[in-house]
DNA sequence: AGTTAGTTGAGACATTGTATCATTTAGGGT
DNA sequence: ACCCTAAATGATACAATGTCTCAACTAACT
């Protein structure tokens, strides 16, 4: 599993309330903000702390599982290896996923020029969605 | 000026408070925390309210001005005409700007595909910097 | 199974963000 | 230049969000 080498590897326990914070941004499919993540991790687990929520959401940025996202209404996390891809509305917040990326191949080049090791990105386009566009005519 | 066409094509005020806050951001240089803006923006304007730094910020995020990107310590606020393109390490939160993208000449693509109206976008490249890329190895 | 350091949950606390409302102000009309 | 009005502001109270501490628990090594 994916998870656990993740921590094992940086030197971290593989306990249950990360296994099953992980599981509700895997199975949510789409960026929960911290406390949909507490309401959908303590069906897996009734006694998981808030705390905890926020130590565990850290953490797993810092071992690249998790990206964090703003958007309209606060900070919202998703796995990192879904929907990198993305137009985004800035007025409404709406998203569309895309489906691939010019950018891939640039992590060698990077690595090369700064010493960064690239794991992954997002590319986000910023803009009106046909919605807020049409609204946004007069 | 950019910030009063932006406010004005939506049917906003040009106002003190928004002038100031946005020069912030300007003058910064970096990404600031809205209480880094207040602090900032009162060097220009000392009696300006906190509940009013937090309502310009996001209104010129819906106006399209300024862009909102998550950090390790809180969301970060900066102009969305600088720095969309970096390096940024998952782990301290350094970060390193890009010259240029690959990824400019998709808007049209965009708008076409999805009716969205593209306006700019953000290309980020996650992983770990040198230093704490060195720190990680054993 | 025993040991121990990393991790957790509860709750107090601090910080950050929001709603309300009286007062001020931008900016169009006259 | 001066009104007029709706939009915007600042202060304050409030709500939500995030952090810290510490005793109890547990993952994982032996």
């Amino acid at each position: 599993m994916q998870l656990e080498r993740q921590l094992r590897k940086a030197g971290f326990r593989v306990t249950r309330a990360r296994r099953v914070v992980a599981a509700a941004l895997a199975t949510a499919g789409r960026p929960l903000s911290p406390a949909e993540v507490l309401a959908a991790a303590r069906r897996g687990h009734p006694g998981l702390g808030r705390a905890t929520v926020y130590r565990t959401l850290n953490l797993l940025v810092r071992v690249g599982l998790v990206v964090p996202r703003p958007g309209p209404g606060g900070v919202r996390y998703s796995l990192a290896s879904e929907g990198m891809h993305r137009l985004v509305c800035r007025n409404c917040g709406a998203e569309r996923l895309l489906a691939d990326c010019p950018a891939g191949g640039l992590a060698e080049e990077l690595a090369r020029r700064y010493g960064f090791q690239v794991e992954g990105h997002l590319l986000e386009f910023y803009g009106l969605c046909p919605d807020c566009r049409r609204r946004a005519k007069p």
